[in-house]
DNA sequence: CCAAAAGTGTTCTGCGTACACCCATGG
DNA sequence: CCATGGGTGTACGCAGAACACTTTTGG
């Protein structure tokens, strides 16, 4: 494919650019969990046409980079994010969906350990979480981004372990399944998840508990990720929560 | 996000056009089914540096529609293909993936019923089908291309009810079950793939049979699109073969 | 009557699901 | 000793998996 285009390319690669070429962004939806909630890394908008909305993060794709560096970067850069999961959506590319230009993006979501990060190292002074609930009416077409990435999460909390990109290190079940709970809005039967996850055997018993509640202590845990990735390499890997 | 953007837009929409712009394409993964084997829409390169190497169907998206419509109109256009099932995959942005120039293309799958469409109305007169196994070395980066969307192709079999997509409107389960088995690579008992069908009441017994065999005619069923969209709209669709 | 593919039922096993009580700790 | 959340075992039903023979047609 692209032979039409070549051909016309070797004829004026100039003209061709100046005609076809458009901008390409990258969005990052990035989501975080406080304890009991789920909540999103947003910023406000300044100016018009959108000011005073909430905004996700994002950018424009430099030449010289993929769009997965540039998603990094932008995590990096603008939020002080580094090593955390991050997933490509899918692209958005209405043709109305900027106000100014035709631009593309490409939605990208990311899981953060909220706690973890402090965000001191981001470009971007007036970041801040706020919950699921209150992202609406976002500018651009985030709202629509949302939802899909929103969905996405969904799927991939039930058939891949990533729900422990979003917890500390050290979590107990209670929490992990609160998580669960959560982000799929349903809720568990505490013994029937222990049972499931006990037989994945990807948690490590950490030998240790809570200190710092006013009950009995939980059992903390800390998620296998070697054997998740010799067993996800090896194909044995199986998962349905 | 973009707001970081959109200050220096302002200042000066036409230089940062320049700087930044690039070119987007959408890349056609063309599946079709034909008796015994999974087959793929190319055309053979005619120029150089990938000369006589196959190569997936695309082009330039447009100032004027989204990546969706661009997918459309390349399968009407360029191969004659209209009104069959297609799904984004992903971006590619690798950023040698061009010879010639930056190039960020978005893949999309889609099925066709080989046989219903004799392409007779394509642009392309060096369309060909060929056999998966005969799909590598290809122009670009469309072998990575290729296996990713043969990946998604897989998932999808067996969560949703596509392979009809690629089966003439009329069909035998074994027609069906042979599809499944090719395209998955398994093999399935008959007995439990027919009881698993039979629940999931999607199919129209036609009652008609074949005619044009030797031996003992099979019945010839159609998928219910009606129940199905229903079903899909009412949230009630299960499906995992 | 022979070849070729169509069609059909039963058993077993494992997994998801429902469900209620005792335990350990801090205050 | 009380409040709070932590932690545990069993029984049932359903769905997936394994498995072999009879039926119908054309030649």
């Amino acid at each position: 494919m692209l032979d039409k285009y070549v051909e016309v390319v070797k004829e004026n690669l100039t003209e061709v650019k100046s005609t076809y070429s458009c901008l390409v962004t990258v969005d990052c939806v990035i989501f975080g969990y406080d304890q009991s909630s789920l909540k999103l890394l947003v910023i406000k908008c300044k100016d018009e046409p959108f000011k005073g909305q909430y905004s996700l993060l994002g950018d424009i794709v430099f030449a010289d980079e993929s769009l997965d560096e540039s998603a990094k970067r932008i995590l990096k850069q603008r939020a002080g994010l580094e090593n955390i999961y991050v997933e490509e959506v899918k692209a958005f590319s209405a043709k109305d969906r900027h106000p100014l230009d035709r631009v593309i993006t490409v939605a990208y979501y990311s899981l953060v350990k909220i706690g973890q990060y402090e965000l001191k190292d981001a470009q971007d002074r007036d970041l801040q979480w706020i919950e699921l609930s209150e992202a609406h009416n976002m500018a651009y077409d985030h709202d629509l981004i949302l939802q899909t990435s929103m969905n996405r999460l969904k799927v991939r909390l039930r058939e891949r372990p990533i729900g422990f990109n979003l917890l500390p290190k050290r979590f107990t079940l209670n929490q992990l399944q609160n998580l669960y709970e959560t982000v799929l809005g349903i809720t568990l039967d505490k013994r029937n998840f222990r049972r499931k996850l006990n037989s994945l055997d990807l948690l490590i018993d950490l030998d240790q508990t809570q200190d710092d509640v006013s009950h009995r202590p939980a059992k903390l845990y800390s998620f296998d990720m070697d054997t998740y990735k010799l067993r996800k390499k090896n194909g044995n890997l199986q998962f349905d929560i």
